[in-house]
RNA sequence: GUCCCCAUCGUCUAGUCGGCCUAGGACACCGCCCUUUCACGGCGGCAACACCGGUUCGAAUCCGGUUGGGGAUGCCA
């Protein structure tokens, strides 16, 4: 049997942490096993459902390289295949219409709540007649008619086998009083006509599960295999939701990640394959399985995604980072050293794109300011006449990265000080900042000319 | 309230059918080294089996309870 996975996303919210990670688990099981992956994007809440939401889901997924196969499947659209499955389990008197209006329902919940029991529907409608016509004209939803007594067991990929009572569990609403089908009704439809074989997803869905298999049962076919994932927590410990502390994936992006950190931080989180965190994409999907997912939720770790975002960029090639890097820079770089030759410089000391674009910008544009603790602390009497030496020499000579690492560190020797008394002062001047590369890169990579006019520059305005 | 799930360093986790665990790795943190800056890197340190019983020659690993946390309880998904 071929593996088939899906991600079935509601677009009510924006796709945050939690929902990307349930996406890679579900697209490294279908890859891992040569299956398919497929997107479901579950619109049936057409009140709160959003456009905007929807495009989040596809750029997000996009952006992470989590590729889906075919198009992307809107349940909206299959409204007909949910309604005829009701239809049949109408008339096969596994559902019947319920006529109880919402006053009716939430006072029944007050009583039972009180009485300190279980709020579920108690049934009243269920052994209605169905040739009554007294109810006509009355508005009615449509409930599936859940087994009384016994016990419905879910067998869970990750949890293990997990019991429900089926005195729990109540009728529920498979089609609105409005005519649409409901949530645990679509699903069950959907994923079995698309032949779904693995349904991952959070656990926030354990409790659903019951009742989705009962629905299959009730309309003859096959349940799936299930693999319930732990939720990622916030730093508060709840429960991190489109509703609570989240942050849409594709802001992540914009913060400089690189897409593949994201990958490789999710998956580390509830899923472990030895002492290894490091994982390329290949050994993502070649590693992945649901043996090695724990069962306890994960707390979402910053300085770990920051400590793996850098890496990643250490570990790219300079080309590859070019494109993203000039969108952080927003900058016409033309008239400096070429992109490709800076980024390697900077690779190292960044921990997201935006950090390397930053500590870029100064290749292209002089400094209009001195950090003034920095001028303060560097800048001393004889600061300026090794200033002067260190033009002099680059005036006179052939000029190089190496050549001017060696006129700095004779004319520090000369004077019986350490480079930094003038490599320092240098930096400041041409950066505006005591941070940059190495001196002899930074100064080969932005030339003669531009070194020179920046000090001389710099020189006049600290002087006045 | 009721049902369900979970429980190893601050965080992510290793621990696969009990002994090799005086509990390993990683992030963070703290030292030291490297170093013209900022970083990278290297070395070292701090730090956990929630609690109580039981089973066993032996338990982080199995069982029960307690506590704690989370999820669900919708004509949301």
């Amino acid at each position: 049997m071929t593996v088939k996975t899906r991600f079935a996303p509601s677009p009510t919210g924006m796709l945050h942490i939690g929902g990307a990670r349930t996406a890679l688990f579900s697209w490294l099981y279908a890859r891992h096993f040569g299956g398919e992956f497929v997107l479901r994007i579950e619109d049936t809440d057409k009140e709160r459902s959003t456009d905007e939401a929807t495009q989040v889901i596809l750029d997000g997924l996009s952006w992470l390289g989590l590729d889906w196969d075919g198009e992307p499947i809107y349940q909206g659209a299959r409204q007909d295949l949910h309604i005829a499955a009701v239809k049949k389990m109408l008339t096969h008197g596994k559902a019947y219409k319920c006529y109880c209006s919402a006053e009716e329902l939430e006072n029944m919940r007050e009583k039972q709540r009180i009485a300190g029991k279980n709020t579920m529907y108690d049934g009243t409608c269920r052994h209605l007649d169905p040739n009554d016509t007294s109810t006509k004209d009355v508005p009615y939803v449509v409930r599936f008619c859940s087994p009384e007594e016994g016990e419905t067991w879910v067998k869970d990929m990750v949890l293990g086998d997990v019991c429900f009572p089926n005195e729990e569990i109540d009728d529920l609403i498979i089609l609105r009083s409005d005519g649409s089908p409901t949530y645990n009704l679509a699903v069950v439809v959907d994923d079995a006509d698309m032949g779904i074989t693995h349904v991952v997803r959070g656990s926030d869905h354990l409790n659903n599960t019951p009742r989705q298999i009962q629905l299959y049962q009730a309309l003859d076919l096959d349940v799936p295999q299930f693999a319930h994932i732990p939720l990622i927590h916030g730093a508060d410990g709840a429960k991190m939701s489109k509703r609570h502390g989240s942050v849409a994936i594709t802001e992540y992006r914009e913060k400089g990640y690189l897409p593949h950190a994201m990958n490789n931080y999710l998956a580390r989180l509830g899923w472990s394959h030895g002492d290894d965190e490091v994982f390329s994409r290949q050994q993502l999907i070649e590693f992945f399985n649901l043996d090695n997912v724990g069962k306890g939720a994960a707390r979402f770790d910053q300085d770990k995604l920051d400590w793996l975002n850098a890496h990643w960029i250490k570990s790219s090639d300079a080309k590859d980072l070019v494109a993203e890097v000039s969108y952080f820079l927003a900058l016409d770089t033309s008239q400096g050293p070429a992109l490709v030759d800076v980024i390697p410089t900077l690779q190292e000391r960044s921990k997201n794109l935006i950090e390397l674009a930053d500590g870029a910008r100064f290749f292209y544009v002089a400094p209009s300011e001195y950090q003034e603790k920095a001028v303060k602390k560097n800048f001393k009497e004889d600061t300026w006449g090794l200033l002067d030496a260190f033009i002099a020499k680059a005036e006179a000579e052939v000029w190089s990265g190496q050549a001017a690492h060696q006129w700095i560190e004779d004319i520090c020797t000369a004077s019986g000080v350490n480079m930094g008394k003038l490599a320092q002062p240098i930096r400041i001047l041409i950066a505006g900042v005591p941070v940059s590369p190495p001196i002899d890169i930074t100064l080969a990579l932005l030339g003669k000319e531009e070194t020179l006019t920046r000090l001389q520059a710099g020189i006049k305005t600290l002087k006045s």
